[in-house]
DNA sequence: CGTTATATGGAGAACGTTCTACATTTCATC
DNA sequence: GATGAAATGTAGAACGTTCTCCATATAACG
């Protein structure tokens, strides 16, 4: 509007600290401190800093500040973002986060170890202060590398004896078991389990602590240490195949507990399809309790493993290892049972 | 192992760009121009410097780059990370991400606007390169005002004016229309529409869109400029209550176009437990096309605006702005509908 | 009043890149 | 050979912070 339009502030309007340190009359280091309310600043010196930062609108650049301290960023790896356990995961992670001053930022792997890799240096790369990872790929002693760089704590990863990172679980083969077991109670007798089908078998993997749960309880309840465990490919077209096949078996099981929802909600979709009745033909049974889970027209039973509680706690250690602790934590959590129309039928018809 | 293990390079042991220098025995500026392949660099320099990367495993400092020049990330803000129709836009962002140099940063705001607002600014701190914003709840004014400090594509954002930034949307008017039309089709006579009910009533809102849509179709079909719309709370327990009022309503409408998948499958269920038949009592008809949706125990009809090709669009219009593009582009693309069980019974029983 | 502690503020060197200028070499072309 | 033009490589100044020393001012104490 005015006669003395500049040109050129127009890029180059950025508030930096310079600017805020003139426009209070004191030195680039003073406000520094302020920021990071370090020691050593008069409570005259801090009146007239944040005023200055206020009249501006400064906002310090994460990038400069990456460069040489703290980016005051988490970074958070999923390993599948249309998994609906993960949000929950996430949730948690942002409440604990959302009264300090750090912020979230999240980076997807779709499950490929290179992209995880190649996720978590870059994480590192940009000087992020923790990094919080839900069931990465990648092994332990990879893990532990990274970890001698930046704060890590993995959540759906069990391994009790890692030193360099925190885990923090809910005990998968408690899970297991519990699922299981109510089963048993419900007076059902042959029982399977349909697993996830990867090459990978790392212990470390949730799917296979309830793979051994499952396991454990069955043997604990007489039916031999090999109970069954169907494997179901990830991939989409050989999903469903594997899964009809399993409903038209003839000598397809009563009960059965699936590693997680996402694999028992297509199961439940496909018995529909197919005629076999739910529970009167076959019991289902999930994992994760996921809010689709809950829906009134799918009502599946599911073990609840609560995301938020585990992505809250998660971040919690998250920061207290970026505030200095060095000894390793392993927490785990534990599950309990939402039953459902899919273990029961709660019309007596 | 060795006697001369030393203290100091514990932590010291970044390999920069000074160190692969040195190595290949160029200056820094060289390896700068590789790493960017800029102009002015022979074949002889150009194998120097990538076998010293090679050697010494080199990675550029994120932090650093977003400094002075590029951060080869993308920002990603999502409103909400529980719509599954939210992932296959992040998926087609991906996508087309995957092979380039740049990666993808996450940011959930759950529709909260200060978080909004907050995590665009944290982005724009790091200096990454460019957003995708989804649906975002900001004003168009402020978005224009961050579009001059970052090159900004908005998808679900209705706002074929601006100028600053670009948008992405599938024809939420149409995908509306097509939604009625389907009904009317089927030959329902009382439709009502399920909106969203929310105090803010941007005409940039998709769910504005649809409603505008809606009614479009209703009057050019002869049913009078005010066709009915109902709107649902977004928070849990209000948006149940309402739904279970619509279910019980004496005079219900025949069918029901919902505005989201995810209130259509809320309803769907409630409807299950209320007694109403799916489509005898009542049609619906949803959108989004999530995966939900297409379950085989939900079975919901629904207009499918491919979450993953606007993601895809999105990211390819904001690396042609990131390169230097400055008119601004509106791309709409034209949604279609997915008949499901709920529009029409598929058995003649 | 000296002398010593303590509290307060500032100078300036990192941090690891990018990128503008410039210096040098190589190559045509006359 | 001389003369530009083009190609190739380098020095070094940014970028916006943090943080280690230092310098000074003030308080405490004998």
């Amino acid at each position: 509007m005015s006669v003395e339009d500049k040109q050129k502030p127009q890029r180059n309007d950025r508030v930096t600290i310079r600017t805020v340190a003139t426009h209070a009359g004191v030195s680039v280091a003073a406000v520094s401190k302020v920021m990071r309310n370090a020691y050593g600043v008069s409570e005259a010196l801090r009146a007239k800093v944040t005023d200055a930062i206020e009249a501006l609108g400064y906002r310090p650049s994460r990038a400069a500040r990456g460069l040489r301290g703290r980016s005051f960023t988490i970074g958070v790896l999923l390993i599948d973002i249309r998994n609906p356990f993960l949000p929950d995961v996430i949730a948690g992670v942002n409440g604990v986060l959302a009264p300090s001053h750090y912020q979230a930022m999240i980076g997807v792997s779709n499950a490929r170890v290179q992209l995880e890799t190649s996720l978590i240096e870059s994480m590192i790369d940009y000087k992020m202060d923790g990094l919080v990872l839900v069931a990465p790929r990648l092994p332990s002693e990879i893990l532990a590398k990274f970890a001698v760089q930046i704060p890590i704590v993995a959540v759906g990863y069990h391994d009790a004896s890692a030193t360099a990172f925190d885990t923090v679980n809910a005990d998968d083969q408690r899970g297991a078991e519990i699922a299981v077991e109510a089963l048993l109670a419900c007076g059902y007798r042959g029982i399977e389990m349909l697993s996830l089908g990867e090459r990978e078998g790392h212990a470390v993997s949730v799917v296979r602590q309830r793979e051994i749960g499952y396991r454990r309880a069955m043997q604990r309840c007489g039916f031999g240490a090999s109970a069954p465990i169907g494997k179901i490919p990830m991939a989409s077209p050989k999903r469903e195949e594997t899964m009809r096949k399993f409903l038209s078996r003839q000598d397809r099981p009563r009960a059965v507990f699936c590693w997680s929802d996402l694999d028992a909600i297509t199961l439940l979709s496909l018995a529909m399809e197919m005629g076999v009745r739910v529970p009167d033909d076959l019991a289902v049974i999930g994992y994760d309790n996921s809010s689709t889970a809950a829906l009134g027209l799918v009502n599946l039973a599911s073990i609840d493993q609560s995301g938020r509680e585990l992505g809250q706690v998660a971040t919690r250690a998250l920061i207290s290892r970026i505030e200095g602790r060095t000894a390793s934590e392993h927490i785990l959590q534990i599950p309990s049972l939402v039953s459902r129309g899919s273990l029961i039928g709660s019309d007596t018809k």
